[in-house]
DNA sequence: CTTGCTCCGTTCGCTAGCGAACATAAAGCT
DNA sequence: AGCTTTATGTTCGCTAGCGAACGGAGCAAG
């Protein structure tokens, strides 16, 4: 239950540097290794944006679902990236230090924030502003913004797949498993053993039976040797865990009528 | 333990279409979401450059560590990304079916698949050779690439989260945050409470305590009122489970000396 | 030096899922 | 029809990690 816990200390807002510091201290911008693996005249034509920050510890610098607004190239401290499921708990899936960025889906997607990302260790940071940034992507056609997209989509998928892994029960996964495989079959049947599901879900072909048999007698499937038909399809989304929705929220929004609103400027 | 398991029926050989299929039946390129969403004049212009492939069951487009040749474009049937612990055990981390795309490491990275790709449900897909795919990526710069290479980096980051979440104890994955952090920090100490660290885990702040008692015990580390300090980073790797390696891997060849071997063509 | 707060240690009962072993039944082959 | 293979059902003991509750120790500020 992340919420009621306070050892976050979160800040409201982060500290900035003055000035003077910005002037002070361009160099140390190449402490971030992304900077410092741009060939000179790139560096130096990136400098002038280049906005000193410091990342206290506990500083959120987004929350699932906000707008971000600068591109972060860190060059000390620790952030973690990390999703909370409704219940409150929480689950880191990737770290980022001075090797990286924090803000990603400015050039992924339309700039809204996909996780929550926490100062774990304080450090620094220069950062770009988001047009500045999206200004590097201009010259992408409509196939490769598409695919960023797509791959934005993706790095959504994999999170909420850790968050599940480390919170939801397998009869949750179950069902968020053949929802997920339904939504791309147009039928209300799909063809795939236990022993397939289980390897895919990462456990036991015992517990897969043991979950498709209760879904079985609630009369929300039937399943026979490798056919799975779905009978109540709205009672089986109440079984699953929150992930299908939010995942197949990502994915209409992907495709959906609102198709590239903001990438396309 | 995935390999002893042959319910994937793998195939070392993808079935083609004919010729003629090719031909015929170009409009259904436009089943994949990605190919629909294009403009007219750009779906044209790629149309010659499309081949259609069957995904037969059980086919694994690629392996992790493959170099990828193609990026596919699904048009029908389900594949699933996974990925394997040393014992064997599998976790998937995504679907795609026709909304999404096969070979995003092609541009995003050097096209080095991360992951497995696996039909658990038979269909159909239009390929693009990785060069023609390359050239709609052409015009980027060096800032541009390098964070497209940092995006493949967090996939990797958050899809070996996943597996380890599934299949690694709380004390491996302790190890693994810990020598995580300390790569960021430059330093054998991290400040960092139990409480912080086990909602970035997701577990219960008992269970961290319980693990680091036991590290500590083991003399790898002190522990002492959120600060840890490291003793016997050898032991402490050894305890870590792999995934900790095979990020940081990942992470060295990102900015190693290699550096952008691949996508500088 | 004492009060309050934060952080860490420990305990106990409980449950989900694991591992292994075996039973059954449908599908397919000859 | 009979045999083999494949897929599903069932059982039993076991363990990691959960939930809740409490105890204690270091640190800081007055």
């Amino acid at each position: 239950m992340l919420e009621r816990r306070d050892s976050f200390r979160p800040y409201s807002e982060p500290h900035f540097a003055h000035r003077e510091q910005t002037l002070r201290a361009p160099n140390t911008a190449g402490q971030n290794r992304i900077l410092a693996a741009l060939p000179r005249q790139d560096f130096e034509r990136l400098l002038p944006y280049l906005e000193f920050v410091v990342l206290p510890l506990g500083w959120r610098i987004h929350g699932a679902g906000d707008p971000e607004k600068y591109l972060y190239l860190i060059t000390a401290g620790i952030v973690a990236r990390f999703y909370l499921t409704e219940e409150g708990a929480s689950t880191a899936f990737a770290l980022t230090g001075s090797e990286g960025v924090i803000g990603l889906s400015l050039f992924l997607d339309n700039g809204i924030a996909p996780s929550h990302a926490l100062v774990v260790s304080p450090g620094y940071a220069y950062r770009l502003r988001a047009p500045v940034l999206k200004n590097e992507f201009k010259h992408l056609g409509s196939l490769s913004h598409l695919l960023l997209r797509y791959t934005q989509m993706l790095l959504n998928q994999a999170q909420q797949s850790a968050v599940c892994n480390r919170h939801h029960s397998l009869e949750q996964q179950l069902c968020c498993w053949i929802l997920s495989c339904l939504d791309r079959l147009s039928s209300n049947k799909l063809s795939m053993t236990q022993e397939l599901i289980a390897n895919m879900l990462g456990v036991r072909r015992e517990g897969v039976t043991e979950a498709a048999g209760k879904l079985q007698k609630a009369g929300l499937v039937h399943y026979s040797r490798g056919h799975i038909t779905v009978l109540d399809r709205t009672r089986l989304e109440a079984h699953a865990c929150e992930c299908y929705a939010i995942v197949k929220r990502a994915h209409t929004r992907l495709l959906g009528l609102g198709l590239l609103p903001n990438i396309y400027p």
